[in-house]
RNA sequence: GUGUCCAUAGUUCAGCUGGUUAGAACGCCAGGUUGUGGCCCUGGAGGUCGAGGGUUCGAGUCCCUCUGGACACCCCA
């Protein structure tokens, strides 16, 4: 095969195509009720826009990112994650003038320079909102709902929620010397890739998957049994919020984010359905990061959510999405007049709106009665010269296989009947 | 970046320790029914066995390299 898509990409055939508009659609419904306005942004951005939103030194910005030059020597990248670019369209366009709180919602492609696995692939789709400038519990509180909302509409069932507060800039960088006074005399027995953690990221020691890192972070101090009052404050009345709304949560204080700018809520929806990239969708606060890309410092709180895990838990619930669309009428020809008025008589349908399809390929009655079948057509008509003499056809429903007769002059409203009825 | 497994018709797969012309099912096309789908019957098309190299009288089968895929690690947006 002379050309193949790319590594991890993959191509969205007719067959669950489908599948993704009932998923699109669901998101963007919800997303209108809970009043947040869709935001498009370029595929790519300057490069330094997510350095600095991410991190210089994190691995992400060091080797997972697509990064490339443009014909005059910039370094530009395909968006890793929309809330850099999110941010920075907030700030380029003075959004938080025009109101003070700015609700936004996104789905669309992200990509990353990784090696694929399930769940993970190099072009990739998300959803998700931001929520920019308020600092109160309440709108992390409904960005959390917002999610959920989603995942129920769409009939997904055993999720769970996982909370935590990271902290902030007041309390984080005393609590990270506690915890890693803490490990300091177990660091021999930490696996290798804890003990480079420990200077990176000594924070993401606590979800190791190592069964020994486990048990020697056991009892471990926490970042939410060390919170500022501010902190601890905020936290309480997110809980509270969602105990209002009934939303069911644990509180997981080994959840841990791996960028710095996230502050005080954290949180992951997990589905026990999918493998080891187990995260549905994980949000959190960010009350550094507009300030960090150069706008005045503006508290927001958001989260995103991949589409392509999404589809593999209703895959594997066997959820009930839409069904395709498939042609209303199927217009089989006998012979060369048939064909002719096939052709112009589909037209007449198309436009008022009714999906039906001819013969395209000449070919025999038999073989256009098993395309009609195979098309899932709903309804077929036979025409020829006997029909077009007597301006009588007889309609026939697929699934029945029972023929009526009509008048060719009724075919449209009768159709249209149908149609309207479906 | 690391590790494990995998790669044969359009699809899912079979092909025993190397041995003639590489098979099946489903799908596709046509006919049985000269104007009616599904079920059935008959026939047909469709493969440089992922690519390249090596061992051998002989390689789909054994060895090496590469490419691609799956899963996991690292990382996690």
């Amino acid at each position: 095969m002379k050309f193949t898509s790319i590594k991890g990409t993959k191509d969205i055939l007719p067959g669950e195509s489908h599948r993704w508009q009932y998923v699109e659609q669901t998101i963007r419904t919800v997303m209108h009720t809970f009043n947040y306005r869709e935001i498009r942004t370029p595929a790519f951005e300057e490069t330094a826009l997510f350095a600095r939103g991410i991190g210089e030194l994190t691995d992400i910005v060091g080797k997972q990112m697509y990064t490339f030059q443009d014909r005059g020597g910039t370094s530009l990248t395909l968006k890793p994650e929309m809330t850099a670019s999110v941010i920075r369209a907030y700030i380029q366009h003075n959004l938080g003038e025009q109101q003070p709180l700015v609700k936004l919602y996104y789905c669309a492609p992200m990509f990353r320079q990784e090696r694929p696995q399930a769940g993970r692939l190099r072009q990739f789709h998300q959803f998700g909102a931001e929520a920019i400038g308020g600092q109160v519990a309440s709108i992390d509180a409904e960005t959390i709902a917002l999610s959920l909302e989603i995942y129920r509409k769409l009939g997904i069932k055993p999720i769970t929620l996982k909370i935590n507060s990271v902290g902030c800039e007041v309390c984080r960088p005393p609590y990270k010397e506690k915890f890693k006074k803490y490990l300091q005399h177990v660091y021999n027995k930490l696996s290798e890739e804890s003990k480079q953690r420990f200077d990176q990221n000594p924070l993401r020691i606590l979800d190791s998957k190592d069964a020994t890192d486990q048990t020697l972070t056991q009892n471990a101090p926490l970042m939410k049994d060390h919170l500022c009052k501010e902190c601890d404050r905020h936290f309480a009345q997110l809980q509270s919020h969602l105990t209002t709304l009934q939303i069911p949560f644990i509180v997981d204080g080994r959840i841990v984010r791996g960028l710095d700018y996230y502050t005080k809520t954290a949180y992951e929806i997990i589905s026990s359905e999918l493998g080891s990239q187990d995260a549905l969708a994980g949000g959190g606060r960010y009350d550094l990061l507009v300030e960090e890309l150069g706008g005045k410092s503006t508290p927001a709180v958001g989260f995103a959510a991949g589409i392509e895990r999404l589809l593999m838990v209703m895959e594997k619930q066997k959820v009930k999405t839409n069904n395709e669309l498939m042609p209303l009428l199927y217009i089989a020809s006998a012979d060369d007049r048939g064909k002719h008025w096939a052709l112009e008589q589909a037209m007449q349908l198309r436009r008022a709106g009714i999906s039906c399809e001819v013969d395209l390929l000449n070919r025999s009655l038999k073989a256009q009665m098993r395309d009609a079948d195979r098309q899932k057509a709903l309804y077929v008509i036979v025409v020829g010269e006997s029909e077009l003499a007597q301006k009588k056809i007889s309609l026939k429903e697929m699934s029945s296989g029972t023929e009526r007769s009509i008048s060719l002059n009724d075919l449209m409203t009768e159709l249209e009947k149908i149609h309207t009825g479906i």
